[in-house]
RNA sequence: CGGGGCGUAGCGCAGUCCGGUCAGCGCGCAGCGUUCGGGACGCUGAGGUCGUGGGUUCAAAUCCCACCGCCCCGACCA
């Protein structure tokens, strides 16, 4: 390509709207324009990098035996209420509406689809296995877009989804795909990790994310220092630690004390100057099974993930209202003691065997101290409700955990039989029986994956590509394309390398070498071949590596040669460290 | 959806509190000249319904109301 004849809109100044690093710079290199808020449309040069990346992935699915399918972008809505999404999905989910009426979406993911196409086509366990991939737009109505097209409402997303006889070829089809995605990533120079993961409103078994580790990004893994153990904060779990220092007063009496308009942890904790450890938070929630009062430590969060999982059902927030009835004092002063109304009671674990707590007393302007769970109030559950900290026991080896920002950039379920039995996606086996398939499903965002590499390879000058994924290998830089020899040269080589196959950027703008240099930079293409004046007196041409910025300076007879070799070296190097 | 910020030329911004040479600056863009290996300099020039609609006023970018849009924090997140 021809710099003058290119559409690559480069800006010098950083973009207002843009904060995280990735999002300044596909903005400032031409890559991407905003549409809408958290739409994007993609330029010539950010088109080239997700072409590539889509590339990759298509290679490594195939390896695995995946086809590649093309769904529709629009959807019925008949799929989609037997697998209970049309209502679960919420306002996540576009919807229209066709001229006829006909409610219509635009998904999300494409599980119902792909189930649906199987259940009408397969018959038997001799169909299966089967491993169906698409790339294909996903409409998501994010509550909230941000950091560029870290979080879309319209994006990219490789999705693929296994169909097994058995819960054991599921377990191979997973592992299929968890070997495929760290290729993948490898291949775009991508340093991942993979931690457990909440399967959401995916359902299924067990899942597992592929992560980032961002400044960027919008989850939160804990990870420990010491052993494997990696988990995104939504389903991380603490070892239990044991209270080193025990009760102050073991035989405390519950005791009532005035605490004028005193409702928070930390209002309450000042006034009776107290440690928030010594505080226990009385939380309300209205559930289907009831209400339900939880119990943390004044010092710890509500995991309401957690919590769910022992409710094993919906619920809410009680409302000010609500609360008054159940517990006859307003939010800020409830309490497990003395409550109106029957109220489920479920603890943390770190309140188990402790006494002289203090909470509401369910009067207003009062909390109660001196307080053991058990003997002053009845409590029926005991389990882990708490946000994991930062600094708290590992749940494998006890070494402290540490919790930092990551990107999401992949994520892969077991579905199990989720969505065939609901779509009626059955096989008979060999003696004729019929089950319902066994189902994975496997994401890779694309704008995510650019996005992330952009994350982990840039500079102050601009990004750094690795060259699996680089809009173009190689940058030609004549200096002065008006003097003969330079612009003979560049061409030469310009043709020389199209010829050899390679993808070449030649920037032939009459501009002053400065602006050049710094356009190349900011672009970022692996390497630089500059043509000038200078070099040509010794007759050379000089090759810069964008990434360390050596420059080796090469005869300019063997220039082509050697641009070509140094090529190939790199692309062998990121082919052979897949392995 | 709650909280905060913002919307003035392609980009980055000043002007808004206190209504009246406030339609301005830098970059970019076009022309000419000098320059020419890390975002040059001079001169000239083009370019703006001041987000939209309504209101107040002799007079509105500026004050009031409504709406639209973008960004950030939170809630949410397959």
């Amino acid at each position: 390509m021809r710099f003058s004849q290119a559409f690559i809109p480069t800006q010098k100044q950083i973009p207002a709207d843009a904060e995280v690093p990735s999002h300044q710079l596909m903005l400032r290199t031409g890559m991407i324009r905003l549409h809408l808020s958290g739409v994007y449309s993609f330029l010539p040069l950010g088109w080239r990098v997700l072409r590539k990346v889509a590339q990759i992935i298509r290679e490594e699915m195939e390896q695995i035996g995946a086809q590649e399918f093309l769904l529709p972008t629009l959807s019925r809505k008949d799929i989609w209420e037997k697998t209970g999404r049309w209502q679960q999905a919420g306002d996540l989910m576009f919807r229209l509406k066709d001229r006829r009426g006909a409610d219509l979406c635009l998904p999300p993911t494409h599980e119902e689809i792909f189930t649906s196409i199987a259940a009408g086509e397969i018959r038997s366990y001799r169909e299966l296995p089967q491993i169906w991939y698409q790339i294909q737009t996903k409409f998501r109505d994010e509550p909230r877009p941000r950091s560029g097209v870290l979080r879309g409402r319209q994006f990219l997303m490789k999705d693929s989804y296994s169909f097994d006889t058995d819960q054991e070829g599921l377990e191979r089809s997973y592992q299929l795909h968890r070997r495929a995605y760290l290729r993948i990533f490898r291949r775009c120079e991508l340093e991942t990790f993979t931690v457990s993961a909440s399967s959401g409103i995916m359902g299924g078994s067990e899942s597992e994310e592929f992560m980032i580790s961002s400044p960027a990004g919008e989850d939160e893994v804990v990870l420990c220092r010491d052993c494997d153990y990696a988990a995104n904060l939504e389903v991380a779990t603490a070892g239990e630690q044991q209270s080193d220092s025990p009760s102050p007063s073991a035989q405390s009496q519950a005791e009532k004390v005035f605490t004028p308009e005193k409702k928070t942890i930390e209002a309450v904790s000042e006034f009776l100057e107290l440690s928030p450890s010594r505080l226990m938070k009385s939380l309300l929630f209205i559930s289907e099974r009831g209400p339900v009062m939880a119990l943390i430590s004044g010092e710890d969060q509500l995991d309401e993930a957690k919590l769910n999982r022992e409710l094993k059902c919906e619920f809410r927030p009680a409302t000010p209202e609500e609360a008054l009835e159940l517990t006859g004092a307003h939010l800020g002063f409830i309490g497990p003691v003395g409550l109106k109304k029957e109220v489920m009671i479920i603890a943390d674990l770190s309140l188990k065997d402790q006494d002289d707590l203090l909470t509401g007393a369910n009067q207003d302007d009062f909390h109660l101290k001196g307080l053991e769970p058990g003997r002053d109030f009845r409590v029926e559950k005991y389990a882990q409700l708490r946000m994991v900290q930062s600094g708290d026991p590992c749940p494998c080896c006890g070494a402290a955990l540490e919790i930092s920002p990551a990107i999401e950039i992949g994520h892969i379920f077991k579905l199990g039989t989720k969505y065939s039995q609901a779509l009626e996606a059955t096989y008979l086996d060999p003696q004729g029986e019929q089950h319902p398939i066994v189902m994975g499903s496997y994401g890779i965002g694309l704008e995510r994956i650019v996005a992330s590499v952009i994350e982990q390879h840039s500079d102050k000058d601009g990004i750094v590509w690795p060259i699996s994924i680089a809009p173009y290998q190689i940058h030609l830089l004549p200096i002065n394309p008006a003097h003969q020899e330079t612009k003979e040269l560049s061409e030469q080589l310009y043709q020389g390398l199209l010829g050899k196959g390679l993808e070449v950027l030649i920037d032939d703008r009459e501009l002053r070498a400065g602006t050049k240099f710094k356009d190349a930079d900011l672009i970022g293409i692996p390497l630089r071949a500059t043509i000038g004046e200078k070099g040509l007196n010794q007759g050379k041409v000089e090759i810069r590596f964008r990434k360390s910025g050596k420059v080796i300076k090469v005869d300019k007879a063997v220039a082509l040669a050697k641009i070509e070799e140094i090529v190939r070296e790199m692309e062998k190097t990121v082919q052979s460290s897949e392995n």
